[in-house]
RNA sequence: GCACCCGUAGCUCAACUGGAUAGAGUACCUGACUACGAAUCAGGCGGUUACAAGUUCGAAUCUUGUCGGGUGUACCA
């Protein structure tokens, strides 16, 4: 219908007197107070200067040419300043939820993103401890992103980028060591910064129960680190497949060692004379793109900073195709992105293909009170915790309902009661009344012709079909701006004028024409409910 | 100090990215079950969108400044 408007105003804009450069970009959009109509434009307004002339005037002049077809809108008025907005017909709303009945568990999608090849990179957490609730937000958040760019037509391929060399995977082993000491009763400590952790004793203790004291005298932490990291890892899995996560792949930093391209990317920028050497540093002339300092790119130690194989992997991602690459981090990480971007940039990639999706901190409270989180210390509340603690669903639609630009309050002791005030629960219960109505009037109706839709004419009729021909756009709209929290909301207020609907208009007692249409409606609500939380991979119950 | 994010109803958050009278949930108050699931529904109360200027037909949204909160500002990731 939008695309239709568009075309249809596009036309009626050639007859003015305008260069077609003076014609502005068409926006339809739904104006909130339902009195004023389906659809709106503002095009009159914007029309406006280039005209010189009254925008009210404008749109009189606009509607007089515009030749709408009445069978889709049955009226056009021009309001307030200049809008014009428009009406859907009776006709078009019984044809639009009959299609909408037709495509099942296709109707949401569209082709916003066809043909694009995107990679969402997400978690990304280094091996070093389960994941916690922080690490909770970041998985959902690029887990739902990929899902609506599915949804929008796109091919997504979702990559867990981690890095298993370093100071941090050092300190793992040697804690793994120190507690393996321990628990064969020598005398062991655990080292500076160590990893506190209970999941590092139960490490190992498989490691006692595999291998006994074979290895008391190994003077190397790396056989525990080795042993540790595929613990984690494979506990990490079952975290995400359990928070109903799927990567598509692996992918380790030292690859980026390994085939060269770090050394590469070091020759490229000193070639543009972006890295010099200094202090037995090579340093990266930030300062080029209007920092104020340089940064090191590789310590003196030899060791390379974030930030190099960081370039190098974004550069490998391009490499390999993708037109799309959505990075998705926490605000911690805000400054460190631009030099990224800046490096891929300055080595020849388009940087407009790297879109990096920033999400506020989650706080923990616990009693009133916020603390912080640290893997190192274990004072975290695990992702598994907190599953246990509420739920699957729960947990996946808490990280998603709120704009990812905000900070997220995390109180354990309310989640822990979420039982009864659970968030997800009005949508699921919607659709699980539904699907119990359905049970129910199967058995009554005969359901082997098509039913009549153009009796539906109670407004919470009316109210409720033009909600389910809006889910299409809330879902584009959502992927568009990478913002999950807009399908939420948008199933919130599909369930709450389904609620009211239910408690206006009965189903199961009218006449067998208007059970049979009133039917379909509830059908097509449970099936964009279902398809809705399909998105934010949560499940619809049929009954709970 | 500098950079980024935020400041909207008592509380938690929206507002289709510049549109029409700023909306939901929650809390509080009032009503509604002999009917398809009351874990629900209908109504009420609640606002100078932190503050001040500016841009324009029009600002919560854009610009500048001020105040307040968060995060970062490493030869850590």
């Amino acid at each position: 219908m939008e695309k239709y408007l568009q075309d249809e105003i596009h036309k009626a804009l050639l007859t003015f007197d305008l260069d077609k450069d003076q014609i502005p970009e068409i926006k339809i959009e739904t104006p909130r107070d339902p009195d004023h109509g389906d659809a709106a434009t503002n095009v009159a307004m914007l029309l406006a200067k280039p005209l010189r002339k009254n925008p009210r005037k404008i749109a009189e002049e606009l509607v007089e040419a515009l030749q709408t077809d009445s069978k889709k809108i049955s009226e056009i008025s021009i309001a307030g300043p200049g809008f014009i907005n428009f009406r859907f017909s009776d006709e078009y709303l019984a044809d639009a939820l009959k299609e909408l009945i037709d495509q099942k568990e296709n109707f949401g999608k569209s082709d916003a993103n066809a043909g694009i090849k995107s990679l969402v990179e997400f978690v990304s957490a280094n091996p070093t401890g389960p994941l916690t609730v922080g690490h909770g937000r970041n998985a959902v958040l690029g887990d739902t992103v990929a899902r609506l760019l599915e949804w929008t037509g796109a091919e997504v391929d979702r990559e867990y980028y981690f890095n298993n060399a370093g100071r941090q995977m050092r300190v793992l082993g040697q804690s793994v060591q120190a507690r393996y000491l321990q628990e064969l009763g020598k005398k062991a400590e655990l080292p500076e910064g160590g990893y506190e952790g209970e999941y590092i004793k139960q490490i190992a203790q498989q490691l006692v129960d595999e291998a006994g004291d074979s290895l008391i005298d190994e003077a190397d932490e790396s056989v525990f680190k080795e042993k540790a990291e595929a613990a984690i890892f494979k506990e990490i899995q079952t975290t995400l497949e359990r928070m109903n996560i799927k990567m598509d792949s692996f992918f380790n930093e030292r690859t980026l060692y390994d085939d060269g391209s770090i050394d590469k990317i070091v020759q490229d920028l000193r070639d543009k004379k972006l890295a010099y050497d200094e202090d037995g540093a090579v340093w990266f002339k930030t300062t080029e793109f209007g920092k104020d300092k340089d940064t090191v790119l590789i310590k003196s130690t030899g060791e390379p900073t974030y930030r190099l194989p960081d370039i190098a992997y974004h550069a490998n991602k391009l490499d390999r195709g993708y037109d799309l690459c959505i990075d998705v981090f926490g605000a911690d990480h805000i400054d460190t992105y631009p030099d990224v971007i800046n490096g891929v940039e300055v080595l020849g990639y388009d940087k407009s293909k790297v879109d990096v999706l920033v999400y506020q901190f989650v706080t923990l409270v616990k009693d009133g009170k916020p603390f912080k989180m640290s893997t190192r210390k274990a004072n975290f509340v695990t992702l598994d915790d907190l599953m246990d603690e509420v739920g699957e669903d729960v947990t996946r639609f808490f990280f998603l309902m709120r704009s990812p630009n905000t900070h997220l309050e995390f109180d354990v002791l309310k989640a822990k009661e979420a039982g009864e005030k659970n968030p997800v629960f009005y949508l699921q219960y919607a659709h699980a009344r539904i699907q119990s109505i359905l049970r129910k009037v199967e058995e009554i109706a005969d359901f082997s012709t098509e039913p009549d839709y153009s009796i539906l004419t109670h407004d919470a009729e009316i109210t409720l079909i033009k909600k389910l021909i809006g889910f299409p756009d809330a879902i584009s709209q959502a992927a568009f701006h990478r913002e999950p929290h807009k399908v939420i909301n948008y199933l919130n207020e599909l369930a709450s004028d389904f609620t009211s609907f239910y408690h206006d208009c009965r189903i199961i007692g009218e006449d067998e024409e208007m059970m049979q249409a009133r039917t379909a409606l509830a059908t097509a609500v449970a099936q964009v409910l279902k398809n809705g939380l399909t998105i934010l991979g949560i499940t619809a119950p049929d009954q709970m």
